[in-house]
RNA sequence: CGGGAAGUAGCACAGCUUGGUAGUGCACUUGGUUUGGGACCAAGGGGUCGCAGGUUCAAAUCCUGUCUUCCCGACCA
C-alpha cells in the first residue's frame, strides 16, 4: 500500500490531548474522524487494526467451540417487548429508535432478545445443548456522557456472545470456557488483564466477572489483593452487606490491605440462569419430553475499546521522553515495514519500487511512502505515528549492497542484502507473532 | 440531568479586558532550491469569527437566548 493512498496528515504532535495523547494523535492525523460526540469513522490503519483484533478474538473463540453467526442490528421493538426490557430501554433513552408508520424498529444496544429469537427454533432438544453464539459488530447505545474519544460512544464494537444450556452445570462449563478463552485473546492481544469480581446488576444472575486492563486512563477503580492477586470492582463497595458478601464468595477478609488501581473494562461475562428463558418463553424439551428453560449466560468483549488500549499500551517514546507514537505489535499490525526511498536517485527509488512490488506480490504486508514533497526524516516519524514497527530507507547504503533496517520499538538497526531483506520480511508476515521480531529470525537463519 | 470549560480557515491557537480593515503556525495550490531524523525562498487560495436576537454610527469583541463539543458525577463493553 501506498502511504498517500492511506489518508493520513502530515502533521508534528503538538498541543496533543494531555488524557488521551493517542487517540489525540489519531484524530489530528487523520486515521481517525469524529462526526459527532460518540461517533467515529475509522481511517485505513485503525480500521484494519480492529479487523485483526476482530480476527484474533473470532480464531480464539472458534477454537473453544463456539459458533460465530450475525444478528441483525436493526431489530423489531417487538422483540424487545417480548422480554419486557422494551420499556426501561426507551425510559433511560439509551435505545436508538426508529418508529415507521409500518412498524417501530431499534438500531440494537444489545442482542440477548434477538439470539434467544434466533435460537428458539433451532434448540429444541437437550441433545442440541450446550451450546454458545458469538458475533462481533457495532452496537447502538444513546450514552448520557460519552467519554475518552473510542472508550465510551454512543456506536462501539463489540463482541457478544452467548450461551445456551439444560442446567446450572452446562451454564457453569460455558462460563468457565468463555474465561479461559477470554484470557487467550487478551494474551494474545498483549493486553495485561486483571480478573474481577463485578456486581452482576439487574441482570440477577450468581456469577459475573470482568476484565480489566490496568490504565491510568481507565475510568473504573478496582481493589487488588496483591498477595493472591484476586481483585473486585469498587462498586460493590456500595452494596449493602458487601463485606459478607467477598468473604462468602470469595474468600476475601480483609478489604483494608488491597490496593486502589485504575482500569479499562474491556470484558464482561455473566451467568443469566433463566432470566431470558422465562420472559420470552424459550424452552427445550429435556430427556424425559419435559419443557424446561434455557439457562444462559452471556459474555461481551469491547473491541472500540480494545482498540483503544491496544494504542495506548504500545506508546514509544524518544529518548527525551517525548511521545513518538505507537509501535503496534507484530500479530496486529496491518503493515509489517515501512519503506523510504531516497527520492534524488532514480536507481534507488527504483529498487525500493522492486523491492516493494516483490514483497506485495508475495502478499507481505508492506507501506510504501511515495510522497514526493517530503524529507526522510518526517517520514520516519509518519511511521511511528502510523505505528508500523519496522522502517527502511532505501538510500546511501544501497552503494555498497545493503539497507538498514531500523526497529521501531527496540531502535536496534539491522544491516540486510536486499535478497535477505525480502527472505527474512516474507518469513515474518508468515510467522507472525507477538514475540517474534526480524532479530530473531535472522538468528535462525 | 447537575457542576465546570470551550466554540475564530482542514488542524492547533492568538485577538475579546478597553468595540473601529480577520490574524499567526502547520496543512493546501503554483514555481524554484533542497532531501538520512518534521528544510528553505517566492507567489497564492481558503473564514458571513457556532447560530439567532439585542445595544451601537460601528460587534469576533458588550448583553440575552440557543445549539454543539470537551471534562467531572449518576450509567455502561
Amino acid at each position: 500500500m501506498k502511504v498517500s493512498q492511506i489518508g493520513l496528515i502530515p502533521r508534528k504532535l503538538e498541543s496533543l490531548d494531555s488524557q488521551f495523547p493517542v487517540q489525540d494523535m489519531l484524530i489530528q492525523t487523520g486515521q481517525v474522524t469524529q462526526f459527532s460526540s460518540g461517533i467515529y469513522g475509522y481511517g485505513h490503519i485503525p480500521f484494519l487494526v480492529k479487523k485483526n483484533i476482530n480476527q484474533i478474538i473470532s480464531d480464539v473463540l472458534t477454537k473453544y467451540g463456539c459458533s460465530e453467526i450475525a444478528l441483525p442490528l436493526l431489530q423489531p421493538e417487538c422483540l424487545w417487548q417480548e422480554s419486557g426490557r422494551l420499556e426501561k430501554y426507551v425510559e433511560n433513552d439509551v435505545m436508538f429508535r426508529s418508529l415507521t408508520n409500518k412498524g417501530n424498529y431499534c438500531l440494537a444496544p444489545t442482542a440477548e432478545e434477538a439470539v434467544v429469537s434466533y435460537a428458539k427454533p433451532l434448540l429444541t432438544s437437550y441433545k442440541h445443548l450446550p451450546v454458545t453464539y458469538f458475533q462481533i459488530g457495532e452496537k447502538f447505545r444513546n450514552e448520557i456522557r460519552t467519554r475518552g474519544y473510542l472508550l465510551r460512544g454512543k456506536v462501539f464494537e463489540m463482541m457478544d456472545a452467548y450461551s445456551f444450556g439444560r442446567n446450572q452445570k452446562d451454564l457453569d462449563f460455558e462460563y468457565d470456557k468463555m474465561k479461559e478463552a477470554y484470557i487467550e485473546i487478551f494474551n494474545t492481544l498483549g493486553l495485561d488483564t486483571q480478573v474481577v469480581i463485578a456486581d452482576n446488576g439487574d441482570m440477577g444472575g450468581k456469577r459475573s466477572e470482568e476484565f480489566m486492563c490496568l490504565s491510568l486512563i481507565g475510568e473504573d477503580k478496582i481493589l487488588v489483593d496483591e498477595k493472591t492477586g484476586r481483585a473486585f470492582n469498587s462498586e460493590l463497595l456500595e452494596k449493602p452487606n458487601y463485606i459478607d458478601f467477598l468473604k462468602d464468595n470469595y474468600g476475601i477478609e480483609d478489604i483494608s490491605a488491597l490496593v486502589t488501581k485504575k482500569a479499562v473494562e474491556l470484558g464482561h461475562i455473566f451467568q443469566l440462569g433463566d432470566v431470558y428463558g422465562k420472559s420470552m418463553n424459550a424452552t427445550y424439551r429435556d430427556e424425559k419430553d419435559q419443557q424446561q428453560y434455557f439457562v444462559m449466560g452471556c459474555y461481551g468483549i469491547g473491541v472500540s475499546r480494545t482498540l483503544a488500549l491496544v494504542y495506548e499500551n504500545n506508546i514509544i517514546k524518544s529518548k527525551d521522553g517525548k511521545f513518538e507514537g505507537v509501535v503496534l505489535p507484530l500479530n496486529i499490525t496491518p503493515y509489517l515495514i515501512y519503506i523510504i526511498p531516497k527520492l534524488d536517485e532514480k536507481d534507488k527509488i527504483d529498487q525500493a519500487l522492486f523491492v516493494y512490488n516483490k514483497l506485495n506480490s508475495k502478499g507481505v504486508k508492506v507501506l510504501y511512502d511515495d510522497r514526493v514533497d517530503m524529507g526522510i526524516g518526517a517520514k520516519i516519524k509518519d511511521s511511528k505515528i502510523v505505528g508500523i514497527p519496522y522502517v527502511v530507507v532505501f538510500g546511501n547504503t544501497l552503494d555498497q549492497g545493503f539497507v538498514e533496517v531500523e526497529n521501531n520499538l527496540t531502535n536496534a538497526k539491522t544491516q540486510l542484502s536486499l535478497e535477505e531483506f525480502i527472505k527474512t520480511f516474507n518469513e515474518l508476515q508468515i510467522t507472525k507473532k507477538i514475540n517474534n521480531s526480524i532479530e530473531k529470525i535472522i538468528e535462525k537463519q
